[in-house]
Order: C-alpha cells, then structure tokens, then sequence
DNA sequence: GCAAGCCTGACC
DNA sequence: GGTCAGGCTTGC
C-alpha cells in the first residue's frame, strides 16, 4: 500500500524518467478516477511539458508547463493520490495494457506513456492551478520525514484518540498510514491506543525518531509490498521482511516471542506486541487534554495577531 | 469477509 | 471543533 516511503520510491522514479517530457494526449478511461471533469482534465493536461515533481505525504504534484496545446497560459499541477492500490508505470506504448489502466499520459520522444493503474479506483488523479495546490498541500500536516520535534510535540497536545489514529490523520502529519504508523509505535514500544495528547515528552521524541528510523529504512529499500505496490519501473519495494508486527498476527514478537496481537482501531486493524507495548494506564487525561487544549488556543491567539 | 486511503456526514 | 463510523472498490 503506497505510504510515504512508497510514494518517494514512485516520486524518485518520476524525476529520473518523466522531468524535462512534453505530455502528448492523454486519455481516461475511467472518468471516475478523475476530480472534476476528465474532459477538462485532458485537455488541461495534454501538449504540456513536465518540469518538476514533488511530493507532501503520500500525494504527489507534476508541475507542468505553460505551454499547451490549446493555447492556455498559466501553470498548472497533475496532482496524484495512489490511494490503495495506485500505481504509476512509463511503458513503452506498445506495451500490453494491464487490466484497470484508467489514464494513459503520452510523453513526447520515445514512443512510451505514462500510466496510472488502480484496481481498487481508490486514487485520484487532478489538474490544479497553483493556488489549488497550494490549498491542498496546506490542508496536509508537515511531512512525516522533515516534521520538527517542535512540531510534532505541539501537535500532539490537547489531542484526545489514540495515538494510532493520530498517526494517520493526514491534518497533524503527512505520510504516514497503517504499515508504518504500527511500525513506528512498536518500536517506540508504545501502545496504539494510548491517548494522542497524554504521552509524556520523552514518549513523543521516542515515538517520532522511531517513525523516523522506520520510514528511513523503508524509503531505503524501496518500500513495502504486499501485493499490488510497484514503482514506476514495475518492481516491488523490499522492505516486507522488515516488518516486526504489521500483519503478523499470532506470530512470535522479535523481541520477546510474545504472540503478537491484532485490534481494531475506528475501522482499522492494528497490529501491537502485548508485552513490548503494554497499555497505559489513563490517570486525569481528560482533564489533562482539555487543559492543554485550552493553553494552545491561548498561546494561538498571542502568536496570531488579530487584524481589525 | 477482509484490507486500505480518503471523503462525507453524524454525533458530542 | 474534534472524533469516528460508513462507503467506496475488488481480489484474495
């Protein structure tokens, strides 16, 4: 499943093969992948030249040129989210198309295209303009590799729900989903459904290094794949054997050989060894977030000034 | 039936 | 405003 470490590996593989490629015409086949109207979206696209790529999280934004073939000005953003089962090939145009290909981008010079697969149409493809991206980018938390620990402590406060779910809420901290987030809390030896807002400091510098180690090491060996995640050369990512207890249920914890445990958290499994990550006992948490929540409006208020 | 990311809408 | 359940989707 593509999480940031999937998505730089897929980033990567665009800078070396799409930068610098004029787009021919592109082609949907599958309007439901689009935001907004694919007709709109072909031809704002198309005849376009790619001159940048970046990423904030798991979505990825092609800057493509001014020029276009219908004489439109301006630039504009191709901005992909992989969802579940996302991917994003360069193919030589003769190639066999893969069933659930549902947009395929021509690229000038050398008869190849890109294209976007997705069995599960979880992913979305969109066209932006600047200020859309901006606003899109905006609404995300900072990405889960450059987050301060400044950052990630004061998000962390007045934040009640598990920490797990934190996690994987894009609005505190981008990148992260499943895989990694039960990755990141095993090896900081926390439990998934400790509450967000009452870890104690040092619990939050162990917690985000760990994230930190883990999504390191996965970007390092390509990302992990389970069965449908490929980069844009069509292989997978090697980092399944390093998993300690995503999808290891019952299976032996590394650590101390308990059998590691399985639970759902809002509609999503987690995965957690009962002996490396005991759950916490919850002392006044109530309290103690409603309080910091209040001392963060406060602090909010000073630090922005009201303009009347 | 389960898995997942993301969006919507319900609830407190 | 924050939190969470539900729905989308299809291969295993």
């Amino acid at each position: 499943m593509p999480e940031l470490p999937e998505v730089e590996t897929v980033l990567r593989g665009l800078k070396q093969r799409v930068i610098g490629r004029r787009l021919g015409v592109a082609q949907v086949s599958h309007r439901q992948i689009i935001v907004g109207s694919s007709v709109k979206f072909v031809r704002e696209v198309s005849g376009r030249r790619i001159l940048s790529a970046r990423r904030k999280g798991k979505a990825i934004a092609l800057e493509l040129g001014p020029e276009n073939a219908n004489g439109d000005s301006g630039r504009r953003y191709l901005l992909v989210r992989l969802g579940m089962t996302g991917q994003l090939t360069v193919n030589a145009i003769a190639e066999p198309v893969e069933p659930h290909t549902h947009a395929r981008l021509a690229l000038e010079d050398g008869g190849e295209e890109l294209r976007y697969v997705d069995a599960r149409r979880f992913g979305r493809l969109r066209c932006l303009a600047r200020h859309e991206l901006d606003a899109v980018f905006g609404g995300l938390g900072p990405d889960a590799r450059e987050i301060s620990e400044e950052q990630f402590q004061e998000a962390l406060l007045g934040r009640s729900g598990p920490l797990k779910s934190w996690l994987m809420n894009q609005q505190m901290l981008a990148g992260v989903g499943n895989i990694y987030a039960d990755e990141a809390l095993y090896l900081a030896r926390l439990h998934p459904l400790t509450q967000a807002g009452g870890i104690s400091a040092p619990d939050a510098r162990r917690l985000l290094r760990a994230l930190k180690r883990v999504l390191e090491r996965a970007v390092a060996l390509q990302g992990t794949s389970f069965r449908d995640y490929i980069d844009i050369e069509g292989r997978p990512g090697n980092f399944l054997p390093q998993l300690r207890v995503y999808q290891r249920t019952g299976k032996p914890c590394r650590r101390c050989r308990q059998p590691i445990e399985r639970v759902i958290i809002s509609g999503r499994s987690s995965h957690f060894c009962p002996n490396c990550q005991p759950r916490p006992r919850r002392l006044r948490l109530r309290r103690k977030i409603k309080n910091q929540r209040k001392t963060k409006r406060l602090a909010a208020r000073k630090s922005i000034p009201q303009n009347k």
